[in-house]
DNA sequence: TAATTAAAGACAAATACAGTCTTTATTATC
DNA sequence: GATAATAAAGACTGTATTTGTCTTTAATTA
């Protein structure tokens, strides 16, 4: 679980649609300016929300993109992990075969950080 | 709470020196075999721990580095700043006056990772 | 004074991230 | 069927961070 600004950027798009919800496609231009992002990056962190099956999206006319999923039912968790993916912040790469202690702590303290993350819920916010 | 490979050769150091409490200075060279680290980049590191305070160095004929403080009261966290710093994960730089939602939540993730870290002894794991 | 040790700082290589640009694919409308 | 609007994909560049090396300086003991 480890931090970008597209994962800031990934955030706020989510609660943008969440807020939004009911309403038309959003297509990338409107996005982009509302969130002051480039258009061409917002799609690449829109792309990867559709692969994750957060939102979805329709090309052409009148297209855009939408909530994929009842809002309640998006977390922090979810949002972070389609575009970071899932992996530690920690590794230990010294004693490879045995079970490193060190290593074993610094899990232990990510893991009460995702479990924040798995609770809270993007319509908590907005 | 930001974790490099350093953050990782720091706290190993840590662990043996509270191994190897009460015995002689420990100098670079056999510190640099043993952890199979390069001398002068364990030098480094070793100089940021004496910096934080958690161990002291003496240079000349016989001398080296040794642990500062009782090997009780320290802590992963004192470890890991001593490295990195107390800088947060996550930092929303949109919303840029107002407070952001989304960083109060990531924030007080961390805020659970960082508590377990401050919790944890290094002799807890020697 | 010489030998041993740590500290400091310049430097280089590798990696990851942020962001741009161009091309391709898909859909709706006329 | 043609055109316009939209998303997706991929190559590419610049910048920052991290890892690591090398060389020089400072401090201490014998």
């Amino acid at each position: 679980m480890k931090y970008t600004k597209a994962t800031n950027y990934a955030l706020h798009i989510m609660a943008y649609f969440v807020k939004q919800e009911g309403k038309d496609n959003l297509s990338l231009q409107p996005l982009a300016s509302h969130m002051d992002i480039s258009p061409t990056y917002l799609s690449k962190i829109l792309t990867q929300l559709v692969k994750a099956d957060l939102i979805q999206s329709t090309p052409g006319v009148n297209g855009g993109y939408s909530l994929r999923k009842p809002k309640t039912e998006i977390s922090f968790y979810d949002v972070i992990q389609a575009i970071e993916g899932s992996g530690a912040l920690f590794t230990c790469e010294m004693d490879e075969n045995r079970a490193c202690h060190i290593e074993k702590v610094m899990r232990d303290a990510e893991e009460k950080m995702v479990n924040h993350l798995k609770e809270k819920r993007i319509y908590n916010i907005v």
